[in-house]
RNA sequence: GCGCCUGUAGCUCAGCUGGAUAGAGCAACGGACUUCUAAUCCGUAGGUCACAGGUUCGAAUCCUGUCAGGCGUGCCA
């Protein structure tokens, strides 16, 4: 909030240096207020007479020492206002004005950082998506934590969030299910059974197997019918899948069908409507969509000569469905294997005449998981993949989530298992909750103490004056801002490397200094400094989903 | 072949969308518990930002090309 103080008064100072002939429009909303890395620069800069100075070919050291006299005259904010480098203008804000954040964030206490640029759009958060084949991999996981983490991002910008879960269980995946349920049931009754050639090996198809010849004994061996199989093991595969996603307190708000796309004629009319448009044909006894038309290599095929639809079918149907269900942005969080449908869904959109502009891809990589130096492969086909239950028996909710949502989704994760556990000690989800647990910990201290905050008024805030008191305000007031970027940006991890150096800040400070101590006023200055500290680690962590303990 | 993503310290990764002298955590080495939790702290060391050009006051960041890795490129999802 500071920082927009500074660049409304800098929208003053140019009109009025526009007015007086100082310099002209050209430069009109092309300058920014930064954070300088270097302290010797202030705690903000402006590139403002550089870049007012390039349009009109004026030199840029006079420019800035027009705008600094004029800025300078802020004595309210300012304690000096330099001029530096190549004409960056360089702020000091005064230490009252850092002082005073302890307000602000005790004021709003846990709304602090919430905010309302969201302006109420509706935003619907698709993640997740698995079909339920068979238990989350960590690969789901990832997706399933940074998926809620930006819809819990988005809610507290004053986004009205949906999130759902887009499944289908009529297609060919699920018959191949159906299959290698009824292969392992016949299996253990002892009977002859051929396994699909590609079906789940894994070993929770055994356990559905299992929980069948319990409840109908063999009643099921001469059954032709695969759907009683796969009707058994979709309804324990999703019940896994919801308690894998619960202890990750991780909710969805709908589950969509994808077959109920069909049974509303949804799909059949988004081809009637590419067949009248001309962007759609036969050929090859197969129906074809006219990508090329939106920039594409080649045509698509939509419907199959068998008669069934393509994934990207009823996939561009389901995106136009949730615009018409009137949502103003849709958010779809997808693992980089899925990336191919993002084009066709958007020249879908397009075709059938919608922004496709409302549509943001969110894309993550892979998660690579290496266990004792060595790297364990996945396939939910094969044996062999890793779960987020198994991933449960080592390690916690919070580590899950922490650990994931500490890249940004562009990065490929490597989840070292190793680190993970062994090492748990040193680990940074713990680092930077123990900073919230230890400060809870001083507020306990001085209840037993029978040291009560006095009532801010009357508090000597200026009594924060070391520089790494001044540090750790002024990490608290980029706090709001750091949210809204965060939200806006769908980036998570942002949230944590502030805790992160925040949590840093604070160990070191409290290593060094007491917060209680025979200096009464210090003390309450100290005590309020701390809780404002504490409520933005609880604020930080809960908006991404974390556990804020007040005792470790 | 083509498209998307990535390439920054020994390892894993940030870098606020073009700013000033490049950042953190691990790992390594040396220190700190009669004080609010040592799951912590202090100190040392570590770099041709893959490479080559270009754009401009200014580039890890933008544009072009090259190299390397990942994912796609199906009438699979």
């Amino acid at each position: 909030m500071i920082k927009e103080q500074i660049k409304h008064l800098l929208d003053k100072c140019f009109a009025q240096g526009v007015m007086q002939g100082s310099w002209t429009a050209a430069a009109a909303g092309s300058y920014t207020v930064e954070l300088p890395k270097h302290p010797a620069h202030g705690d903000f800069s402006t590139n403002f007479a550089m870049l007012v100075a390039g349009r009109d070919n004026k030199k840029p050291r006079e420019v800035a020492s027009l705008l600094a006299e004029k800025m300078a005259r802020h004595k309210d904010l300012f304690d000096k206002v330099e001029i530096a480098g190549p004409g960056f203008v360089n702020f000091f804000v005064r230490e009252a004005i850092w002082q005073s954040v302890v307000k602000s964030v005790c004021e709003h206490c846990y709304a602090y950082g919430s905010s309302q640029v969201g302006q109420k759009r509706k935003v619907l958060v698709e993640f997740v998506s698995a079909n339920p084949t068979g238990p989350l991999s960590i690969g789901h996981g990832r997706q399933a934590v940074l998926g809620d983490a930006i819809a819990r991002l988005l809610d507290a910008t004053g986004h009205k969030v949906t999130r759902e879960y887009y499944y289908n269980d009529a297609g060919r995946q699920m018959r191949v299910l159906g299959e290698s349920t009824r292969a392992r049931y016949l299996e253990l009754l002892g009977l002859a059974a051929e396994f699909p050639e590609d079906g789940y090996q894994g070993e929770y198809i055994y356990d559905i197997a299992r929980k069948l010849v319990a409840e109908m004994g063999d009643s099921l061996k001469e059954t032709e019918d695969v759907t009683p199989f796969k009707e058994k093991a979709e309804q324990e595969i999703f019940a896994n899948i919801a308690e894998t996603l619960e202890k990750l307190d991780i909710r969805f708000d709908n589950y969509y069908n994808e077959h109920s796309l069909y049974e509303k004629g949804l799909v059949d009319d988004v081809v009637a409507r590419l067949r009248a448009k001309g962007l759609a044909y036969d050929h090859d006894g197969a129906v074809w969509f006219k990508t090329t038309e939106f920039g594409q290599e080649q045509d698509r095929v939509i419907i199959k000569s068998t008669g069934e639809p393509t994934y990207r079918l009823p996939d561009i149907a389901y995106h136009r469905e949730k615009l018409k269900r009137g949502f103003d942005w849709l958010v779809n969080i997808f693992g980089s294997d899925h990336i191919a449908t993002v084009p066709d869904v958007m020249a879908g959109l397009r075709a059938l005449g919608y922004d496709d502009s409302k549509v943001t891809v969110v894309i993550h990589q892979f998660v690579t998981l290496t266990r004792e130096g060595n790297q364990v492969k996945m396939s939910t086909r094969k044996a062999n993949f890793v779960t987020v239950d198994e991933l449960f028996d080592e390690v916690g909710p919070d580590v899950v989530r922490f650990f994931f949502l500490m890249r940004k989704a562009d990065s490929q994760l490597e989840f070292d298992l190793d680190l993970a556990t062994k090492e748990s000690q040193e680990n940074p989800v713990f680092y930077v909750q123990y900073a919230n647990a230890r400060l809870s910990s001083i507020q306990k201290k001085a209840n037993e103490k029978n040291i009560s905050r006095k009532p801010l008024p009357d508090v000597v805030l200026e009594k924060l004056s070391l520089p790494e008191e001044l540090n750790m305000l002024k990490a608290l007031a980029s706090y709001p801002a750091l949210v809204e970027d965060a939200a806006l940006d769908l980036s998570p991890h942002r949230i944590i490397f502030f805790l992160m150096d925040l949590a840093g800040q604070f160990h070191s400070y409290y290593n060094r200094h007491l917060v209680i101590s025979d200096d009464l006023e210090l003390t309450q200055a100290r005590l309020w400094l701390a809780e404002a500290l504490r409520i933005v680690f609880h604020n930080g962590l809960r908006v991404v989903g974390l556990s804020a303990p007040e005792s470790m």
